[in-house]
DNA sequence: CTGGAAACTGACCCGTCAATCAACTTCCCT
DNA sequence: AGGGAAGTTGATTGACGGGTCAGTTTCCAG
């Protein structure tokens, strides 16, 4: 029964189920039709709407990467300086980042990137975005701020893998391994 | 021509095949005929000998563990005690470890592992191997070698996998970066 | 010399899935 | 009212890829 003003419901439906799906599986060998069927739609709805798989694919990675921003702008509210860094870590691992869901799809996007241009260029963006926050917020409490963003850079990364295969690795560690990484790299040249 | 004695050969061209058509791809998406095919043989002689896709991967995965376990090995020949650690990283980053292609047919298996349990067991042994060998490796220098080994591993995997999405890091500047945490990790407690 | 095992392949079968199409329904504008 | 736009789907198509099989060649044992 059609109603008028759907396309922004329908879409936000596939998207959210295309992370569902994605985070579910651990896997990019997710159908179209598995995720029309979550999201309560026919497959050639979400075709209509997209265009494609591809593009679908896409769509779900800008979400989760701006839900990411978001959550760092959020976490970063009213933080003084010093703060900074950790406020970052923080929104890494806490909030809607970091629940298995996102993680999963997160690594189905980190093998896209490896075959799509597109979503490498995303990956790209998103990188160097973090990159220049942790370099900002590092600035003020770490004798050299840009070799110590690659490395929590690289260490959140490897944290996020490993809690996708190994459920026994909560956030809650997770955030304090890499807090306690932080704190050596700001601290060891007192 | 069939000889005689082949099996071992052709089991062996599979697997470098099947390792370097996954590095190359970045995905698992490679199809038995292309793996096949740079093997210098038809897609039915490796279901021959395989019986399947996935053994074929999961014999490529275990060729690319046990060859990071030998570079291990060799790595820590004759290095005195506080010295372990350090080599075992230096394990991860030389030799056969940290070529595009290796790093790219590890990046696949960690895939594989979100969605075959054989690949999962798999890495979960490797995993568990090089804990082991860090908190041993860590115990003579580091305060709390377990919660060193986990950070330090963390590190290593997210460095491969920002090592397959950026071609700009080198092998060298990953190896500085791990054996400076590694340093932090030993040394903040002075 | 001969029969069987090993080595090897081309052709085929069959399931799956992205993508398209031709409909049908409901709504809104004039 | 009624015509077009938006919403929606089931059925279909076409490609692709894993797996199987029947058949061919080569080698070796007895």
């Amino acid at each position: 029964m059609p109603k008028q003003g759907m396309e922004p419901i329908r879409r936000d439906a596939l998207v959210r189920a295309t992370i569902a799906e994605l985070g579910a599986a651990g896997t990019l060998d997710v159908t179209v039709s598995q995720i029309a069927r979550r999201a309560g739609v026919s497959s050639a709805l979400a075709h209509h709407y997209f265009g494609g798989k591809d593009q679908i694919f896409l769509a779900a990675m800008r979400r989760i990467l701006s839900d990411f921003v978001a959550e760092v702008r959020r976490e970063l509210k009213g933080v003084p300086r010093e703060g900074r860094a950790a406020a970052i870590v923080r929104a890494c691992f806490g909030g809607s980042s970091f629940t298995p869901e996102a993680v999963g799809a997160w690594m189905c996007f980190y093998v896209m990137a490896q075959s799509n241009p597109q979503a490498l260029r995303l990956w790209q963006i998103y990188h160097l975005r973090l990159r220049s926050n942790l370099i900002h917020a590092l600035r003020p409490v770490c004798p050299r701020p840009a070799a110590a963003a690659d490395t929590l850079g690289a260490l959140i990364d490897g944290l996020y893998i490993r809690a996708a295969l190994d459920p026994e690795l909560s956030p809650a560690q997770a955030e304090r391994q890499a807090l306690t990484v932080l704190a050596n790299l700001c601290g060891d040249r007192k």
